[in-house]
RNA sequence: GUCCCCAUCGUCUAGAGGCCUAGGACAUCGCCCUUUCACGGCGGCAACAGGGGUUCGAAUCCCCUUGGGGACGCCA
């Protein structure tokens, strides 16, 4: 079979983390099976839809890797196809014009809730004489959906669920404005596109009935279905735009990868056995439906910290040194030396294991480009002891002729120590103090090979002077 | 409220009747490594929601209860 899926997100927010995940499964679906995944922007609430979000969903996507083929298709430009797909289906009996208005609709909805009943609509206008249509009044157009029996879809995910029609209602397929809906419009799109198997949220999953309905009503086979659970916040309860959730251009800030992303997405909901770490091209590979949960998965961020640890880990040196220098120029709000930038490559290797984020990664990466005097931090600056800076201007004046890499300086103060009788530890730390202002930092020794001679001389310089 | 779905450590999960005195990962605690902080290594704490069945045998199958979630728009 061929697989066709596709990503189809409405423009109303940016593109959240669920969005994302949605994305990425059908992505790896269509990786996997060789098909063609296929973005389309359901724009069919001209008030809410905006190109603001229709720029973040695309930028989203492609920050986060996940490639669509083809076109973007914008859903609300076929919609004269799509009222004309609806006034076939008026015209053969499967629809009919409804007269309501919102007032009697909200008053239906509150009689039904009042009775404790479930709402719908309680097809008034399905049997009624058009003749008595009153004046001045747009019709929407209803499908007039099956009433008795029971309508069963076969989900990937969730199995065969069975609803009763009656607890279907006759939805609107076109607005009195003589717009088409949603629930309509991907009907039509999606056998127009031959969509094989529609992979989307939970949220999604009353529609399928709804969709299947309207498929029967239209002679069209409906898709496979594969209905993934939700993504639950920290508090267990649903994670959405108007519920915590973060846009995917927040994580990008908060210093994620892309792919460390992708990585901890795909485990949320999914898995393969107990692996944990699963490169994108194992990811194509192994990626099915049936590895899919049934239950929705709670977001971790110490899990995802973790697992952004790793891919920083294995990270290439120069895209990372690539990315501090960014955050620190803005920081700094200058651009950064060729020196500067030179350092931080050469300092990347000791610096990505020490470091969760980008954002971590920055910090602990700006004291090889900040501007002398380096300021220590309050708890480096007690280190600075009298004792302790006359020892490194001995230590100074010692190692100033040494051959500058990391092996030779530590072979040279280990013999300083040796000579004053003192701990490693006792210059080591106050020297660390000095050059990187702070208590934690990569081996000294790396540092100083990293800063180079005149620089470590320079900072050293700077702390003995202080007073 | 109505309909539908779900239920293993704090979190993500392995588990498709015996391999489970329930495994892994993250988090957490301890130890080792060590010039600091990390990385890494070793170890600890920690779960089958409850109750009934079925079966020689149930985390795994069935039922009920409880808990959680989703959907109930001329939104998507």
């Amino acid at each position: 079979m061929t697989v066709t899926v596709r990503f189809a997100p409405s423009p109303t927010g940016f593109l959240h983390i669920g969005g994302a995940r949605t994305a990425l499964f059908n992505w790896l679906f269509a990786r996997h099976h060789g098909g063609t995944f296929r973005l389309r922007i359901e724009d069919t609430d001209r008030a809410r839809s905006t190109t603001e979000a229709t720029e973040a969903i695309v930028d989203g996507l492609k920050w986060l890797g996940v490639a669509w083929d083809g076109e973007v298709v914008h859903q609300f430009a076929r919609a004269s196809h799509h009222a004309e797909i609806a006034r076939q289906l008026l015209a053969a009996g499967h629809a009919y014009r409804c007269y309501c208005t919102p007032e009697e609709l909200e008053a239906m909805r509150a009689k039904a809730l009042a009775e404790k009943r479930s709402v719908r609509y309680d097809g008034t206008w399905r049997d009624r004489d058009p003749r008595e249509a009153p004046p001045g009044i747009a019709p929407a157009i209803r499908l007039k959906a099956e009433q008795s029996g029971a309508t069963m879809i076969r989900d990937h995910v969730l199995g065969e669920v069975t609803v009763d029609n009656q607890e279907l209602d006759d939805l609107i397929i076109l607005r009195s404005d003589g717009t088409p809906t949603y629930n309509f419009s991907v009907v039509v799109d999606d056998h127009d596109r031959g969509i094989s198997h529609v992979i989307r949220g939970n949220e999604h999953f009353r529609n399928a009935f709804r969709q299947t309905q309207i498929s029967r009503a239209l002679g069209w086979a409906e898709p496979e279905w594969a209905h993934i659970p939700l993504i639950h916040g920290a508090d267990g309860a649903k994670m959405s735009k108007r519920h915590g959730a973060l846009g995917i251009e927040e994580y990008r800030k908060l210093g994620y990868l892309p792919e460390a992303i992708r990585n901890y997405l795909l485990r949320l909901g999914w898995s393969h056995g107990d692996d944990e770490i699963v490169s994108t091209e194992q990811a194509i590979a192994w990626f099915d439906l049936a590895g899919i949960h049934k239950s929705p998965a709670q977001f971790d961020f110490a899990k995802l910290d973790s697992v952004n640890a790793h891919y920083l880990r294995e990270a290439d040196d120069a895209r990372l040194a690539g990315l501090v220098a960014e955050r620190l120029e803005a920081e700094f709000g200058r651009a950064l030396s060729a020196t500067d930038r030179e350092r931080l490559l050469r300092a990347m290797p000791a610096l990505k294991p020490r470091a969760k984020t980008v954002v971590e990664l920055a910090e602990r990466a700006r004291f090889y480009v900040a501007p002398r005097p380096i300021r220590p931090a309050a708890d480096a600056a007690k280190l600075l002891t009298p004792d302790a800076r006359a020892l490194l201007g001995a230590l100074s004046a010692d190692i100033g002729d040494s051959r500058w890499e990391g092996a030779a300086l530590e072979a040279r103060l280990r013999d300083f120590v040796a000579a004053k009788g003192v701990k490693l530890g006792a210059v080591a730390q106050p020297l660390r103090a000095a050059l990187t202002g702070s208590l934690a930092s990569p081996g000294i020794f790396e540092v100083m090979e990293v800063l180079g001679r005149d620089e470590t001389l320079s900072r050293l310089a700077d702390a003995v002077d202080t007073r």
